[in-house]
DNA sequence: CGAACACTTGAACCTAATCAATGAGTGTGG
DNA sequence: CCACACTCATTGATTAGGTTCAAGTGTTCG
């Protein structure tokens, strides 16, 4: 009924997609639509940011459409990639949680909208919602495993078995399966694939010379499409 | 009084010393100390394992002595080094909190002791006492961020870099000021520094020998000494 | 005193970055 | 619908940065 009074709450998806995002798991539909009343939505367009990494946190944020990716760019230097973030996962809260302020930024990778809650009203739904700060716990935690593995690759790999693991989690990720085929086609550029494993697109483009002759990769402007059971065998090789 | 029943308890730094871990920042004495009842510890030699990839997380510890690394060694692959841990700091809670088991290794690079817990009783302590998972969360925020900076660094910067931004961390962390000089002394191996960074202890050496004619740094076997003003401009050099 | 280990240095090799030039796909405006 | 501009992808030539392997030196410890 408070949906007429607050228009900003009544996205077509509510309470029931949000039980898809791991912060609501287990949490009944009645409190997740509790915690729906304290938030408006935010529509970003391709390139534009949701926050700047040195802002202050003052609001966190559940994607909804669209995807994003956690960039750090210093002046100077190359791009970073940190991180995508699709529909139903949440970004920003590190920073609300952590207190010192954005490290890194959001920028909307296509036309994107998210969920915004006030950062105060974040610690609030914690405390009264103990199921939210028990997934927040598992989220972040199971996060941090993810970066272990990352950063692991990203100090004992060679390049080329680096590409190939990203782009088997992409594909896992942002992927979409082919019709009659084993094969998986992302909508992904060169350039932050390569932002993503830390080389350049000249790097990538070479790379995946070498793997189309083997049908392994195909690409081009925008979208790769990856067969994963070969794709598999390059991960682990000596590169 | 339980302490003469419950001789694992009787650790001499006790409850004031553990308000420093910061899982317990703002947590009343009394309730550390009942938090402290359902702990052992346990001693670690040089190179011994608290727990390894793979195992099932049903403990949590937090370092009271000594020092552990937290890697990563696949056969066949080189060692990375992903984590230090320092007295006081918790380990271990990921794999607890996210239910998947350990992706890490923890070893102690010295003679070192750990408080441990059941992980069992991690999610009771934090139901019961709400301050602490609140602590929980901000410090796996603070590392997330961390491991932001660490990828970003990984994925954009010299090898120099690297090494020069690693020391000045590490400093931090695990140094000593040396007396009536700016210097700071870590005990720290070129293997281990090497593993952090992801390289070799051949281009650790080379590197600091360059340094070391500009009294940027001078090593010997198994300790650095840095001296961070000139070490500073070396992070963000060109390489 | 001897053995094991950690560090250093040199030389050869190799991976990936850089720079330059070209080609292909996409969007825009006339 | 075509021409143009723009962005993204490819390829070649060159170079720089790091790894690898081998040999030698210095330390620590039993």
């Amino acid at each position: 009924m408070s949906y007429a009074l607050r228009p900003e709450v009544a996205w077509h998806g509510g309470a029931q997609q949000l039980r898809r995002c791991p912060l609501f798991h287990n949490v009944g539909a009645a409190q997740v639509r509790a915690v729906l009343r304290n938030t408006g939505t935010r529509c970003v367009g391709r390139g534009g940011f949701y926050f700047r990494q040195g802002d202050r946190a003052t609001e966190v944020y559940v994607l909804i459409r669209g995807r994003v990716k956690l960039v750090r760019c210093r002046p100077e230097a190359r791009r970073g990639i940190l991180q995508f973030i699709l529909p139903m996962e949440p970004f920003g809260y590190e920073a609300a949680l952590g207190g010192a302020g954005h490290v890194v930024s959001a920028q909307a990778s296509e036309e994107s909208e998210a969920l915004v809650w006030h950062a105060t009203a974040l610690v609030h739904i914690m405390t009264s919602h103990p199921m939210i700060a028990r997934n927040s716990l598992r989220l972040m935690a199971e996060r941090i495993q993810g970066k272990w593995e990352r950063i692991n690759g990203l100090l004992t790999e060679s390049l080329e078995q680096r590409v190939a693991r990203a782009l088997l989690l992409l594909g896992s990720r942002i992927g979409r399966r082919a019709e009659r085929s084993p094969a998986i086609e992302l909508t992904l550029n060169h350039q932050d694939l390569a932002a993503f494993v830390g080389t350049t697109p000249f790097t990538i483009s070479r790379i995946f010379s070498g793997w189309r002759r083997h049908r392994i990769v195909d690409a081009g402007r925008g979208w790769v499409v990856i067969w994963p059971r070969r794709l598999a065998t390059r991960v682990g090789a000596h590169g």
